[in-house]
DNA sequence: CGTTACGTTTACGTTAACGTCATCTGTGCT
DNA sequence: AGCACAGATGACGTTAACGTAAACGTAACG
């Protein structure tokens, strides 16, 4: 049980991050670790919304996104209206996920296409300069 | 020809972005408009590059990322120990893009099945109200 | 019982990516 | 010639997401 719960620094090694970050995180309600005293215990739960977190951050979401994807997460004992618009933005969300992956698709291909050129050129290059020897 | 130039303000237009912008890009050597007296220019160049900015923007890269990944669109008349660094960098920018369109993946399924519990929750709810009625 | 290690709060600093003036400059009407 | 208007060039302001430094608390250890 209480080998769940991680100190500060115990976190930051375990995903990465400072002190600060995790305390910036707090401030803005994205976490919220318990507390032994004034210490911070992060909670199985916490450390699931930092990878969560972590994760939203590769894909360029802001953390006020983040902070709202989230509480996709965590439906536990919503009302009906809440439970409402949360199905309304994860839905949103989803679709501009979904977006983001397809364009992402898009832009691996062109790179590719640019690649071969590239792998091409450098063919030609390398038969010029074997002749040059 | 003169035709595909355009002046700042109906790039702004066709693009949706404020002139400022796309004066910091220039200065953050992103676009290369060319010159009439001192207005700027905007050739087809610079929108199929300003295009790639905003794609990159949407992948979360920051604009010094992008600048690199722009170079590699442009390999025209690289020598060839300049044109091998390129495609090493086209390599590693694939890379990170493929691990980030699988990220997103699996975020996509881990959403859809938040959602799935939502509706399930949702429907028990409606239920319930029904019978309070 | 002092000090070392870890943690806390408070507060100011920093970087990226622009926004927002204020002030010129050129250009096409009328 | 005069004037509106688009565009240019500084220069300072702003927001997000932390970094960094100072000053303090406290728990264990030799």
């Amino acid at each position: 049980m209480t080998d769940t719960q991680l100190t500060i620094r115990q976190m930051c090694e375990a995903y990465d991050v400072t002190p600060r970050t995790l305390r910036f995180y707090e401030a803005k309600e994205l976490l919220f670790p318990e507390r032994r005293g004034q210490q911070r215990l992060f909670t199985k739960r916490d450390q699931a919304r930092l990878k969560l977190i972590l994760r939203g951050k590769r894909f360029g979401f802001s953390l006020e996104e983040i902070r709202q994807l989230l509480d996709l997460y965590y439906v536990g004992d919503q009302q009906r209206t809440q439970l409402e618009r949360t199905q309304i933005l994860a839905r949103k969300h989803l679709a501009d996920m979904q977006a983001q992956r397809d364009e992402l698709q898009v832009a691996i291909e062109e790179l590719k296409e640019q690649m071969a050129w590239g792998e091409k050129r450098l063919a030609e290059l390398e038969r010029i300069d074997e002749q040059n020897a």
